[in-house]
DNA sequence: CTTAGCACTCAAGGATATGGAGTGCTAATA
DNA sequence: TATTAGCACTCCATATCCTTGAGTGCTAAG
């Protein structure tokens, strides 16, 4: 059934109050908003209403009311006027991103800390390749008494290394000849595709550096192990704390418990079929200490082939118009950020301006 | 003035006691002590004395005796028991720190998990580098299609790299050449003698890859720079919320957000100074929020000149005893961990036992 | 359909008793 | 002289009761 308008207007102005004050909404309250031209007892037969059809509950008789699970749904799908971001905080939110951001494990600790900061919630971030990754070139490089750097090229355009020291006198052209069959036979091939006997294969070839073979297969696998695996960061946890919901601390106790191990798993599982922003009201988490802490969260573009997710857990009763509106506007900006064809970074000498070309 | 036997061991039983329960130990409760053959009143007496001295407190008149921070000084210093760590206990530390490390920024937060998981108590790690880093070789590679990767080795002999692409068509000698050059110039310098005349130097050598070379010292000079800046990670801070003095939010929020940010910056300086383990009792923080937090702290030695720090937060009642000794074991672990002259790891395809040499 | 009015409900907060754990002191004891 | 039993006293924690006031639902009038 849909709601009459001024119904509509009484559970938002209900909704919208009770999460500035965190207490239970009455009557008197929703007539001494600006715009409600009726009396309490109008105010009261409509609440009353919204109460009977599940979007308002009340803690006991003579409290006010607070909108249920239901009522946030109807809230943030319908109800919920959407909040622009103040030219402050869109402009300390770039400046904060603007910074360069290097590797993902650190970018995504870092954006954790920011969007924590925003929203003042405890925030969540995660990166993860999305399809997987092969080794698409790989290098050799004699760095002097008995060093040797290995270095992968990976299909998303960036490398990761590794020095090996071995007992052994190799030349450069051992490492030449290695790097060659390794590049003739292992680029391109996803984790799955570096079968035992391509391994024994580029192990017969590799001549006077076999020896080498076993930890650069190692690392292969390694590597690409890991770039499957999300990069995740958690901050802020302590700002649950400010809240009023959370001052049962057993409770707070959990949910902070919760994101910190369990969610790590979950979150981008959730995010996986969904695009732009998700709201997760209360008790539609699955995990029961979740049952009354709503997840918002969204997705971002990092290039090669990344996916990003950052989100923050609060109470149910929390400002989502503000919260989504922050966290689109971040993901919006970390994605153009990344969109951005990787400038050719040209500053000068310490100190100096930046040469333009 | 020294005390009498008598009176440490009711010192040692009230430590002991009130860090079992968290509740004020009357004399009741010590006599109920094995090995405690006096009354209640000698207890009391003793007590009493020992309130005056200022190594115990009363919360009030009518209930019983609390530790001071004199107290626990005094307790940490000379009282306590050694702690033995049970089979278990070493088991499964030692099966949980055995896994490869690579990077030592996922090492610093693993074993910061590992640490809060040992002691049930909030942790932090860090890992630092001792003297300044300085890049001892360079190397740069044609990886195809417009792509250079540029390697560094560093004094400490790990190595890092960079992807750069460049609309420039360069050829495996323009390389070779800036190369050269590089090693030529620019090794074994550390941070402050990266002088602008030197760069300038590089610059005008660099020959057809001179495009590059700001590039690439804006990659040296940030990771020289980003090589002394410590690695940290804190870990399990919701443990906090399960202890009875943090039942008041307010401080354990204050104690959250305060080692999420500035003990950050802290810790590793108060620990330059010290050896072994070291005990900070409540009030001697010098952190306003810390007063009634106690924080123990140890280093361990990475190898490649760098040294770690591990270290846990608590109430000013933990079990120093249980807590040292943990983070002691930790600490030997670990630092045995790094000395191994790193294994050449030799495992053979996915699955496979690793072969011996 | 809206609203004024009224009786009713119920949690929050303050005041007041009560119980009990623990103390300090004194006098008796070994 | 060192220890201990005994006793009066203190004071917090807890339970109980009461009051207050915000808020409701219903009814009847506009």
């Amino acid at each position: 059934m849909e709601l009459s308008e001024r119904k509509k207007k009484v559970l938002r102005s209900v909704v919208d109050l009770y999460i500035r004050t965190a207490e239970p909404v009455g009557s008197k309250a929703i007539t001494a908003l600006p715009d409600m031209n009726y009396s309490s007892a109008t105010i009261r037969n409509e609440m009353a209403d919204l109460t009977a059809m599940g979007y308002l509950e009340q803690p006991h008789t003579s409290a006010g009311r607070i909108p249920s699970a239901a009522g946030y749904r109807l809230y943030v799908d319908e109800l919920m006027l959407d909040y622009r971001l103040s030219m402050d905080e869109t402009k300390s939110i770039n400046s904060a991103i603007e910074e360069k951001m290097q590797r993902v494990d650190k970018m995504v600790e870092k954006v954790a800390k920011l969007v924590s900061q925003a929203t003042n919630l405890p925030a969540i971030t995660a990166a993860a390749r999305c399809g997987s990754a092969c080794v698409s070139h790989f290098e050799l490089i004699l760095a002097g008494k008995g060093s040797i750097v290995l270095v992968l090229m990976l299909s998303d355009d960036h490398a990761v290394n590794k020095v090996i020291k071995l007992p052994l006198e190799l030349e450069d052209g051992d490492l030449k000849l290695l790097s060659a069959v390794l590049n003739a036979s292992l680029t391109e091939l996803p984790l799955e595709e570096l079968t035992a006997s391509r391994m024994e294969k580029v192990m017969a070839s590799a001549g006077k550096a076999a020896p080498l073979v076993p930890v650069v297969l190692d690392f292969v696998q390694e590597t690409l192990k890991s770039q499957c695996s999300p990069n995740m960061a958690v901050a802020g946890q302590a700002r649950l704390l400010g809240l009023p919901e959370y001052r049962d601390v057993d409770k707070a106790q959990r949910v902070l418990a919760t994101i910190d191990e369990e969610a790590l798993c979950n979150l981008p599982a959730v995010m996986e079929n969904t695009n732009g922003t998700r709201v997760i009201v209360g008790p539609e988490n699955v995990a029961d200490e979740l049952k009354d802490t709503s997840v918002v969260m969204t997705k971002f573009d990092i290039g090669e082939g990344m996916q990003g997710m950052i989100g923050v857990v609060g109470p149910t009763r929390m400002d989502y118009a503000k919260v989504t509106a922050r966290l689109s506007y971040f993901a919006e900006s970390l994605s153009k950020l990344f969109a951005k064809p990787e400038q050719p970074q040209l500053p000068g000498a310490a100190g100096e301006e930046p040469k333009n070309e």
